[in-house]
RNA sequence: GUGGAUGUAGCUCAGUUGGUUAGAGCGCCGGAUUGUGGUUCCGGAGGUCGCCGGUUCAAGCCCGGUCUUCCACCCCA
């Protein structure tokens, strides 16, 4: 249709059947971050440009929603830059953004976090453990499964450097998918490995170009990451000298001795595999979670620099990670802070959202929440019906009561389209006698009550 | 940001080499049933064919642009 309104690329809106079930994404992973001491934060959905810039990479920045400023723009655009564009010049977009913008959405709900951390670092009780649920924005090409506006549900301490937040974060990550009854993977790595791979292939530089690689792995096939290396500019010998990478096997204490024959001269090595252990190890006595070092998984923010997780789910056709996170030795330093070790986990709920309905896993009674609609007859039964809809909600069960007097045909249906189950009919008749005709949408089967049985007859 | 597909009724889709008033199913509304939904029967409404422009005597169909959705890349939750 011609005039049809609708909303912006990338974004979507929510049904009340989809809230629902969103709803209840977000209280299950709420409830566990509260049980773990949690607390909620909430920053704005936007924060200065320059705090949010430089932040993601280059890749990332482009990828920013920029707020254009309020007024009259071009005033505030630099005379030297007017002057430029007046003769045709080409502008740098960079130089000229600036002038025109000083806010942006929020990208993600870490940077924001470090931020506010390092503004408020002298009211807070460290190490601050603090959970956020707001949706984030990306100027990306919206795909299934990809948005430009979307939730993420983050947990973060910062401020202990202590591995035992590593483990009660995989802790948590199992509770959250265990009552989801989801299947999933929890990898684990840790940048100092991949960091000390680098550093003995000659090349330290390009930890990031090789991380990026080695994380397509699964996705591309080690012919196509290692020519994408090449292409990176990585030489022959480094690549050699990692090889060794893609050959590890077997579970964790496997690897673990192949790591240490092959990376245990290597310091930082020492360190990323002594820390894994006291994961692994730590975690494995618990029992509640499954972990699996995956050696090449790298995950692309550049801000990690220990452990780093990922999850994936075993079951359904999404292949994409559903959750991810790490430790972050340095990110409030950008703010001016230093040493403010932190590590924290994000989950996707709007993957998870897909993953779940895919497999039918949402909760039955998430379709219907009224428990019982009254039929309007008209002013004087409505009127009674109002009295008696009162006890029913006084009892905690959900109830409403058909807002006009329509014919009844059209009451009913509506008691059916919203997944009512039971109808409380009260004409003339029952009024008098001071009875409520009941009855149940599924059977269509109805019987009359007396008016203080009906919470008997509804449950 | 790069490359490629897509768009016809609220939804899912037909629509011949360009040729009169653009169709179906589902849904919606009304009636059969003035106190009964989900089943059945009958009737009805609803489309300037995503938008803008061009070619043509004539465009849903051809061409250009633009927007949407989707796919691959990039990147990511």
């Amino acid at each position: 249709m011609a005039n049809m309104p609708s909303i912006p690329k990338g974004t979507r809106d929510f049904s009340p059947v989809e809230m629902l079930r969103r709803k209840h994404i977000f209280g299950t992973i709420e409830t566990v971050f509260r049980k773990y001491g949690f607390l909620p934060l909430e920053t704005p959905a936007m924060e200065k440009l320059e705090t949010l810039t430089g932040k993601y990479g280059e890749e990332g920045d482009r990828l920013i929603f920029k707020v254009l400023n309020n007024g009259d723009v071009w005033k505030e655009v630099a005379p030297e830059l007017k002057a430029a564009l007046a003769k045709g010049e080409e502008v740098h977009p960079g130089k000229l953004a600036t002038s025109l913008s000083g806010k942006a959405l929020r990208y993600d709900l870490t940077v924001p976090f470090a931020r506010y951390v390092v503004q408020h670092r002298n009211e807070l009780a460290f190490p601050f453990k603090r959970y956020q649920i707001q949706p984030v924005w990306r100027a990306d090409r919206p795909q299934k499964g990809r948005y430009r506006e979307f939730y993420q549900c983050d947990a973060d301490v910062i401020g202990s450097k202590s591995l035992l937040n590593e483990v009660e974060l995989v802790e948590l990550t199992a509770e959250v998918f265990n009552a989801f009854g989801l299947q999933v993977a929890i990898k684990v790595n840790d940048r100092k490995v991949l960091s000390a791979i680098a550093e003995i292939s000659g090349q330290p530089e390009k930890v990031v170009d090789m991380v990026t690689a080695i994380d397509k792995l699964d996705k591309i096939g080690l012919e196509k990451v290692q020519e994408e290396m090449r292409a990176k500019g990585i030489s022959e010998t480094a690549l050699a000298t990692i090889a060794p990478l893609f050959r590890l096997h077997g579970t964790w204490p496997a690897q673990k001795q192949q790591l240490q024959d092959w990376l245990g001269s290597v310091p930082l090595a020492q360190e990323g595999i002594r820390d894994l252990s006291t994961v692994f190890d730590t975690a494995g006595q618990l029992g509640n979670a499954t972990l699996e070092f995956d050696p090449t998984l790298a995950r692309g923010l550049d801000y990690y620099t220990g452990a780093i997780f990922e999850v994936k789910a075993n079951e359904g056709s999404l292949q994409s990670s559903i959750a991810g996170g790490g430790r972050y030795d340095d990110l409030t330093g950008i703010f001016g802070l230093k040493d403010m070790s932190g590590v924290g986990i994000s989950f996707g709920a709007d993957r998870i959202y897909d993953v779940l309905l895919e497999l039918g896993k949402f909760p039955a009674e998430l379709g219907s929440s009224t428990r019982v609609l009254f039929a309007n007859f008209g002013d004087a039964e409505a009127l009674h019906c109002l009295k008696l809809l009162r006890t029913v909600r006084e009892a905690g069960i959900a109830a409403e009561l058909y807002p006009d007097a329509v014919k009844m045909a059209k009451q009913f249906k509506y008691a059916d389209d919203k997944g009512i189950p039971f109808v409380a009919i009260i004409g003339e008749n029952e009024m008098k006698q001071g009875i409520v005709t009941v009855k149940e949408m599924k059977s269509g089967e109805q019987r009359a009550v007396k008016e203080g049985e009906l919470l008997d007859a509804i449950v």
